[in-house]
DNA sequence: CCGATATAGGTTGATATCAATATATGTACG
DNA sequence: CGTACATATATTGATATCAACCTATATCGG
């Protein structure tokens, strides 16, 4: 019985309309696009600059910090860094009491790189949050991590 | 003087708890990889899935309408074609009044696995859901239109 | 009908994404 | 001390993503 089930247009529509996965990727490939274009003379992406941001700290972070901060499979990361490797604006170290760990640090051609990105990423930013008028961006934000 | 600007901790913190587009970024990585692993048995991955669920029209769709649709580029929309052809879920044809039309219709099979794989989906969203408790998911969804 | 332009789609090359699997190093327990 | 387990990362293979560029077909103006 349940084997001879119909797929109706009215269940398109609805998982259309509804799935919270699918609005999240359309909105990320369309965000990707969008700052990506805006960093594109910097020869940068949206996630190159994510990345690189987030080795500006103290202490070095480990390769497994930076995935767990942008919700990244650990060998993504691996592979992402490669590029930025090979550019010279991040470098990998072996940590000093656990050779296990790599721990990550920015380059002076990586800082100088993102200190020139943040006007960019600024302007880029504001001119998003525009299209937002009547919502509230922090509450988007709090959804969003909630997904994560 | 501007070209000597520091790098603060303070700024990195900023970009990396206001922006948006690395928030869906994060999201969007964390949803693909929960729906991946929830149709990991009916062998579909979540792009997969709502990408055969756009086929499910009366007209057979063209590549652009179904790329428009998923806020994808149409040579990714190609690419992601190439396995569920060979796979035999989707059947490309030519439109025929306009031969540089391509129509994409579901075969027999590609509708079966959708007709399985719609309790999958119900069933994760649900529990997708509970974690937006005290948020509307359609302000979300608003929000993530807005966007794309 | 013909040449210019526009539209639909494909190909290539680079990076991104993740599961499955493998290696190396550290830790805990007997 | 040494074996078993745990942790940190790398490698491989498949798909995903897009820009830049290319081909085929249609349409429009003359």
């Amino acid at each position: 019985m349940s084997k001879h089930k119909k797929l109706t247009i009215e269940s398109t529509h609805h998982v259309r309309d509804t799935c919270l996965c699918l609005h999240t990727q359309r909105a990320a490939r369309a965000l990707a696009r969008r700052f990506d274009e805006a960093l594109r003379l910097l020869e940068i992406t949206n996630g190159q600059f994510s990345l690189l941001m987030s080795l500006n700290r103290l202490d070095p972070p480990t390769i497994g910090n930076v995935a767990d901060l942008l919700a990244m499979d650990r060998t993504t990361l691996t592979a992402n860094l490669k590029p930025l490797e090979r550019r010279g604006l991040v470098k990998l170290g072996v940590d000093k009491t656990d050779r296990r760990i790599k721990r990550l640090t920015l380059t002076a051609k990586g800082t100088a790189l993102l200190i020139s990105a943040l006007p960019v990423w600024k302007k880029e930013h504001m001119a998003l949050e525009r299209l937002l008028t009547g919502s509230d961006a922090a509450r988007l934000r709090a959804d969003l991590r909630a997904m994560s």
